[in-house]
DNA sequence: ATAGTAAGTTCTAATTTAGAACTGGGCAAG
DNA sequence: CTTGCCCAGTTCTAAATTAGAACTTACTAT
């Protein structure tokens, strides 16, 4: 089975991938969300080659997920901000680094820390129950078939 | 850069990706969180090659994210269950799906819902703050650096 | 005239993946 | 008692992707 193909199979988190399931596309979205706009910031950044790194941008601007906005006329140079589909992304993002800290931890600790500008303290992120605002683990999850479960190659 | 040099960047981001950032490793995770133990369950379901298959089962032994379990003698059989570092990528596995429903919509909705058996509901996971509980948005958060962000590669 | 900047593109060699066939231990049916 | 089936892989070749370095184009600054 083929990168793309993956978009078709009727499985959300299978459609998510098909977007961003990959190492490079990823860390380019976390950068993103550390305020980095430009392809040699990037670069710069990022252990990636150029040729991976401009073909990764390209897939994310056409996704929607980051858009490429004209910063200077000659040359015509443009810098990459996430959209809202992109910022959309920033749970995941959250999660993932959640998980970092607490298994795949530093000698000193976490290299970067969050601060909940609304209560004002360093936090975790948490995953709450839209309907009951409580947390929820994962022994209080029970997947359900929806209505979007077809002709499913997947269970 | 190759694959395993990225869990050497202080970037909780790159070092969750070092083990699980990759199309097949997330859906077997995702199948694995849906009840599937065995080589053959998974191979049916996803339309990933078996050499990529036993490689990724592989890694996610050696990450502790998967055990083998012998579930029979003569010859060997093992399956693979989640550990608890397996089961603790279930946050981000709920926001993939999450982000997928709302962004890559399929024909007829969601392929699945969730029930958070606590309060009764069908539910979408919201991302939340661990010290006052309410849902943090993108715009609530300021990242800062932490202790463990030494010699950086990385912003 | 020379150097530098930004955002790529091009090239070759190495690595990874797809897809299909094969292995090997043991089972059950005819 | 032999043919077929199940499971969990391994092996094979061809195709696709990636790494790493060099090159390009259109400017600006010294």
């Amino acid at each position: 089975m083929k990168w793309q193909e993956t978009s078709e199979i009727p499985c959300s988190v299978a459609r998510t991938l098909s977007v961003i399931g990959d190492r490079w596309t990823l860390l380019v979205i976390r950068n993103a969300f550390l305020g980095m706009q430009r392809y040699e910031q990037f670069h710069a950044n990022l252990g990636v080659t150029r040729h991976v790194l401009a073909d990764r941008l390209g897939r994310l601007v056409e996704a929607d997920i980051l858009e490429k906005v004209l910063y200077q006329q000659r040359p015509p140079r443009y810098e990459y901000r996430l959209t809202e589909k992109g910022r959309d992304l920033h749970p995941i993002l959250m999660m993932l680094t959640a998980w970092g800290d607490k298994w795949m931890a530093q000698e000193h600790g976490a290299p970067l820390l969050f601060k909940h500008t609304a209560c004002g303290h360093v936090f975790t992120p948490k995953l709450a129950c839209s309907e009951c605002a409580e947390e929820v683990l994962v022994s209080d999850v029970s997947p359900m078939i929806g209505p979007g479960m077809g002709k499913q190659k997947h269970a």
